[in-house]
RNA sequence: GCGCCCGUAGCUCAGUUGGAUAGAGCGGCGGUUUCCUAAACCGCAGGCCACAGGUUCGAAUCCUGUCGGGCGCACCA
């Protein structure tokens, strides 16, 4: 089902087209209106009234003249200084509905369309750091991740899931030389054990800067491949893995082993990255990097080799290398210090890129450090070596091909991490886009690249949600809390179900109630966790959601044992949209596909949310004011049976193939 | 200090990218059940959209400044 306002807009653009030139008509300005006035209307008049210096409601009378939309609408209506409103016409609706509800193909979409441009997008969530279990800080970017990676696909998007681990960082230095003492290799620990171990090394990395020193290198030789350093490593890696993997499955998150390709899948790509990226960004910066080399002395320790444009030219460079003393008159005169043009350069041993716009705090040039000066590569490193992966790289191995069985040559690539990293991923995709990593293979074209960030999760007391003795909170804890909450209400409310039917409701509603109370706010802001309310059963929450769908399948049970004779085929029959509650229920099933539509290209599931919960309050409306099975006559009963198929079809959709949360027959 | 994000009802949040009298839920007050799940529905009260300017037909939304909060700013991720 095409969203209505792309019809409109159409439809719009020509009138306006028709009446003023085609150069008038890029914007017609179309929005859903206040219900009081229209269901949707359109404010173009307004501004064309300044470029066409007539009226506006003079423009207006002149658009809706050459306007025609009287097969989907009423005659538009002209109002205030120039708003055009239009109501949807319930004839038109009803065709809309009637064609929805009797193909079972579009009906199992909710309506929703499959893009005719499918894009390869990697959706880059959850990563957590597998030196350590997962706890709350891991929540939001695995359940937004998952949810913006299942509308994508639901949009006919290849969409290539990646868990980017940590398992090749500084803390597995840290524990790899912890294990060297503490003689664990031959054992098998718990996963439990793993934290506390973490907490152990940590404590000594800390307290004792021997253990610290030899921590760092216990990292260069796993990054080296070490024999005795990788085995402690991968013993660690695999008992944290099958962690992982048990909460994904808990929480419903679509991650598998073959998602997964963390830090360390990059590891022998990182050095070839490096220097690809220096032929790459030699383009910008060849005289700069020539300066810096040769002037940078180790005991400088304020480089003003950073005032170095990168444009000046290699001969003027080269000259200046002649003597220490011209060098500094060409960095003096090069004050102040701003960066004019990406380029890469040593600066205090380490291998940076320098990037136009950014300045720590002392207003100095701030670089993305892609080498340590211990020889040891960062996240950075990783991020650029995976973005090429991604983009660029040809891939041979089945192994590297997975999840696809197919090249991969991303269009789009989506992080879904906390907005602290905003500055690190700017930096990440300013760099891709210097060394012009960014261009598509095939299509020649800019890759999309973007941050998704969302904001951290609060306590009821605004500060960050901890635990009492201010660790943080596990995940595992968090979610059997929400079940066993669940479990209790459950017990409560449906104390006639098995006590087998009840856990299992129980399950779907907590781990369903925690999902939902993430995903329905804008990611952007700071989340306030509270157990009452997303518990509370009552208003915008996962629970009322759940319950909706379940009351929408219980009229079909019911239906079948009213007419045993007559196999429940709801799909089948005329719909007719009589009395107000099912117009506007009505109303708002057909807006559904453009809502996905803006969920997917901000990458906002709270606007899913918002459109099922109002959809649940439509629908409520409609069950009080119109008794479906009872209904006055044959004819209304199998309208309005099709009308609650259609909304269980579209909360099926929505709240199980998007936002992934496990929809319930009966609660 | 510099940069990014934020400030909307007592609380938690929307506000479709500049449109009409700013909307929900919770909490508060009041109502609805011989009837398909009352985990529901209906109604009432509650606002100087932090503050001050500016831009224009029109601003919660855009620009500037102020106040208040969060986060980031060289070898952690």
């Amino acid at each position: 089902m095409l969203p209505i306002e792309v019809t409109l807009r159409l439809r719009f653009t020509q009138a306006i087209a028709a009446a003023f030139g085609a150069e008038f008509s890029a914007d017609p300005q179309i929005k859903s209106g206040d219900p009081k006035f229209a269901d949707y209307q359109c404010n173009a008049a307004m501004g064309l009234s300044r470029l066409l210096s007539r009226p506006p409601r003079e423009i207006a009378g002149k658009i809706v003249d050459h306007l025609s939309i009287d097969d989907m609408f009423d005659t538009p209506q002209i109002a205030g200084p120039g708003f055009i409103n239009v109501r949807i016409k319930p004839g038109w609706l009803t065709g809309e509905l009637q064609s929805l509800a009797t193909n079972a193909g579009e009906l199992a979409r909710g309506g929703v369309d499959q893009v005719s441009v499918p894009q390869a997008v990697v959706v880059d969530y959850a990563g957590p750091n597998i030196a350590k279990e997962m706890h709350v800080g891991h929540l939001r970017s695995a359940i937004i991740g998952d949810s913006i990676a299942r509308t994508l696909a639901f949009l006919g998007h290849v969409v290539i899931r990646q868990n980017h681990v940590g398992d090749f960082g500084t803390q597995f230095g840290m524990l790899i030389r912890h294990a060297r003492d503490t003689a664990m290799q031959g054992t098998e620990p718990r996963i439990t054990d793993l934290d506390a171990y973490y907490k152990q090394a940590s404590q000594r990395d800390k307290s004792d800067p021997e253990f610290a020193i030899q921590a760092r290198q216990a990292v260069v030789e796993l990054q080296q491949g070490y024999p005795e350093a990788v085995r402690l490593w991968r013993w660690i890696r695999d008992e944290s893995r099958r962690h992982c993997r048990e909460l994904f499955a808990m929480l419903g998150v679509q991650l598998t082993d073959a998602d997964e390709r963390g830090e360390s899948f990059y590891k022998d790509r990182l050095a070839a990255m490096v220097e690809h990226l220096k032929g790459a960004l030699a383009f910008g910066g060849d005289g700069a990097r020539v300066g810096m080399d040769k002037v940078f002395h180790p005991s400088d320790t304020s480089p003003r080799i950073l005032a170095v444009e990168p444009a000046a030219d290699s001969a003027q460079a080269k000259g200046a290398l002649e003597s220490v003393e011209a060098v500094d008159r060409i960095l003096e005169a090069a004050a102040p210090l701003v960066v004019q043009k990406p380029f890469l350069a040593e600066s205090e041993g380490a291998l940076c890129v320098f990037l136009p716009g950014y300045v720590d705090k002392d207003k100095k040039p701030l670089p993305l450090i892609i080498r340590k000066s211990d020889g040891a590569f960062l996240y950075a490193t990783t991020d650029l070596a995976a973005l090429y992966f991604r983009v660029q790289e040809d891939k041979n191995t089945a192994e590297d091909k997975r999840p696809l069985d197919c090249n991969w040559h991303a269009h789009r690539i989506i992080y879904t991490t906390d907005s602290r990293q905003a500055q690190h991923f700017a930096m990440v995709f300013d760099t891709i886009r210097a060394a012009r990593w960014d261009i598509h293979p095939q299509s020649g074209a800019a890759v999309k690249l973007e941050h998704a960030p969302f904001g951290s999760i609060l306590g009821e007391d605004g500060k960050p949600f901890k635990t009492r003795s201010g660790e943080s909170v596990k995940l595992r804890e968090l979610l059997d809390e929400a079940v066993a909450r669940a479990a209790k209400i459950v017990a409560e409310k449906s104390p006639h179900l098995s006590p087998e039917k009840q856990a299992s409701i129980a399950r779907a509603v907590g781990v369903g109630a925690v999902k939902y109370a993430d995903l329905r706010q804008d990611r952007t802001g700071d989340y306030a966790f509270s157990w009452d309310r997303m518990l509370s059963f009552e208003g915008n929450t996962g629970p009322y959601l759940q319950y909706t769908y379940a009351r929408t399948c219980s009229i079909f049970r019911k239906a079948a044992a009213d007419q045993p004779a007559v196999p429940p085929s709801p799909a089948v029959g005329e719909l007719r949209l009589e009395h107000p509650r099912e117009i506007a229920l009505g109303r708002r099933l057909c807006q559904f596909s453009g809502v996905v539509e803006s969920a997917a290209r901000d990458l906002k599931p709270h606007f899913i949310c918002g459109f099922l919960y109002d959809l649940a309050g439509d629908f409520s409306g409609f069950w009080e004011a119109c008794p479906v099975l009872r209904a006055p006559s044959e004819a209304a009963r199998s309208s309005r049976l099709l009308l609650c198929r259609i909304t269980q079809a579209v909360l099926a959709v929505g709240l199980r193939d998007l936002l992934g949360i496990e929809i319930l027959d009966e609660m």
